[in-house]
RNA sequence: GCACCGGUGGCGAAGUGGCUAACGCGCUGGUCUGCAAAACCAGUAUUCGCCGGUUCAAUCCCGGCCCGGUGCUCCA
């Protein structure tokens, strides 16, 4: 099937395959490891995940490179201010950001390439620039980047800088509003700074020659894909393109794939207006990860997401409606003879799946699709007309699905132990909401005890003790199911 | 200020120049049950921010206005 993407740099949606015809090379812009991650990180992560995984599912095999960014202004502050070494500071973060990547479900790329790890490949990259007399050195030591020698400058975010003055430049990651201007390559240490010694003097890269000596290391010249959130097109893509192509003279990245931002119950998500949420928030709130990853990818990359907490309720009880149908259909009594329409209807919800993520990735309708699936397989399975060909093709399709949406095998609970125990260790255990403390003061077993006293409580008509140990787990957020055959429990 | 995106039922949200405006949650009714819960089924927007215009026909195209958001500065 063609699949079709919105380009940032053409501003139209194209038909995506790889170059070469088998492996699709992308590069994704990844963390800067001074913190925990966000939900907003995420979603961008996610999203990325998402357009992997449905490569694979038609056939593609992704090569997929991500950066982790640890060295930058903001760890050279925040390490300074604990009081160690950089090298001691990110490695907790980075280790979080992976566990995170984890808990949602996130593939891990192909390649994961650490930017104090390729110094040597960055500083002959700018010396490459200097060579194309597109970088030069200033009094400190620092090299910057010549913009005014690259005149395609701002063709991503589609930006004038026609008018840009020549050796107008800035030294740092943050800076006051001005006019856009030379951007730094290679930073020269400021007193008692962590510094590199190298060929271009003692330093530090900047944030922006990291990607693209990294992208040019493990994908080439040019490649598929650069995905990264909406707010790196500029200038942080920007940047990379003219660094890239200026030292290459060949196209950087055939297609770039921005990731929109989202909003918290309609508000721009920022620590001041308090509705600043990262995913161990969330999980220590009672938030389960797969309604999380249900969530975050719902909303088509290119719509401008509301993170509500309703919002989130809403799709525990989506999830759990999928994990309950796929159950029932593999534990169906089925009937002798298959059910013509509803294999249509199988055949045809697999279609509009396929079809919905081809045409630029359009998460709502695929989820649509499957929707669709489940209504009339219950329907089916109620009347008691759904033949054993019609649960193995509808549990192929719900497979289908799930090798993009990823939240049928429910890990739910290991992962709220996971940040309970995280939080436990980071004495952050008062952040934890009453009602996942009590969830998880029963063990398994425990919990298993006391539902098989119900039942024989139960049996031998005792309703009061048996009501009594319900009231009992239920108010620990305990639910239990009765069926047919026995009692399932689960934490709400 | 300049540039860009969006405003669809109680909430989230898809979509289309004319056909029943998806889907999830919620709500209401039903089936099931010792009673519940869970599960399942069914119903649930004469209407798509406001005002004009184009058209035989507009929620969908054009213009203006209002509201929310984003980029222009570190940010996913």
């Amino acid at each position: 099937m063609t699949i079709r993407l919105f380009n940032t740099l053409t501003g139209r949606i194209e038909e995506l395959s790889p170059a070469d015809g088998k492996q699709f090379r992308m590069y994704a812009c990844g963390p800067t490891v001074y913190d925990y991650g966000h939900i907003g990180n995420f979603r961008t992560f996610l999203q990325v995940d998402v357009l992997r995984r449905f490569l694979k599912l038609e056939g593609m095999t992704p090569l997929h490179v991500m950066n982790v960014t640890d060295v930058d202004d903001k760890i050279i502050r925040n390490a300074a201010a604990a009081g160690v070494p950089i090298g001691e500071y990110t490695p907790r973060f980075e280790k979080a950001f992976f566990e995170d990547l984890d808990v949602l479900a996130v593939e891990t790329p192909e390649k994961v390439a650490r930017a104090t790890e390729h110094i040597p490949s960055m500083v002959a990259l700018i010396e490459k620039l200097a060579a194309e007399d597109c970088a030069y050195r200033t009094e400190d030591g620092s090299w910057y980047f010549r913009i005014a020698s690259f005149p395609e400058y701002g063709k991503l975010s589609k930006k004038d800088f026609s008018g840009i003055t020549d050796g107008a430049r800035v030294d740092v990651d943050e800076y006051d509003k001005d006019s856009a201007r030379d951007f730094a390559l290679w930073k020269a240490p400021k007193p008692g700074e962590y510094h590199w010694q190298t060929e271009l003097g003692p330093g530090r890269p900047g944030w922006h020659i990291e990607c693209s000596a990294m992208a040019t290391e493990y994908l080439g010249d040019d490649f598929d894909l650069h995905a990264g959130g909406e707010d790196l097109m500029f200038p942080h893509h920007e940047n990379e393109i003219a660094q890239s192509e200026s030292a290459s003279h060949k196209t950087f990245a055939r297609h770039w794939f921005h990731v929109r931002f989202l909003l918290v119950e309609g508000r721009k998500m920022s620590k001041s207006e308090g509705n600043f949420y990262t995913l161990r928030d969330l999980l220590l709130k009672g938030y389960k990860a797969s309604a999380i990853r249900m969530l975050l990818i719902s909303v088509p990359y290119r719509q401008q997401l509301n993170f509500t907490f309703d919002g989130l309720a809403a799709e525990t009880g989506a999830v759990e409606r999928l994990r309950t149908f796929q159950q029932r259909v593999r534990e169906a009594k089925t009937a002798a003879t298959e059910n013509a329409t509803l294999a249509e209807e199988t055949a045809r919800s697999r279609k509009n799946f396929c079809e919905a993520l081809a045409n630029d990735l359009n998460t709502a309708e695929a989820r649509a699709a499957i929707f669709d699936l489940v209504r009339a397989g219950n329907a089916a399975m109620d009347a008691g007309t759904m033949g054993a060909g019609n649960a193995r093709g509808i549990l192929e399709v719900l497979g289908d699905f799930d090798k993009i949406f990823a939240v049928l095998e429910d890990h739910d609970a290991e992962w709220t132990k996971f940040a309970l125990q995280w939080a436990e260790r980071e004495g952050r255990l008062s952040e934890a909401s009453a009602e996942v403390v009590a969830q998880n003061s029963l063990t398994d077993e425990q919990i298993q005890a006391l539902v098989d006293e119900r039942t024989a409580a139960k049996k031998s008509r005792n309703f009061a003790r048996a009501d009594a140990i319900r009231n009992e787990l239920a108010e620990k957020g305990i639910v239990l199911e009765d069926s047919k055959d026995g009692v399932r429990w689960k934490r709400k």
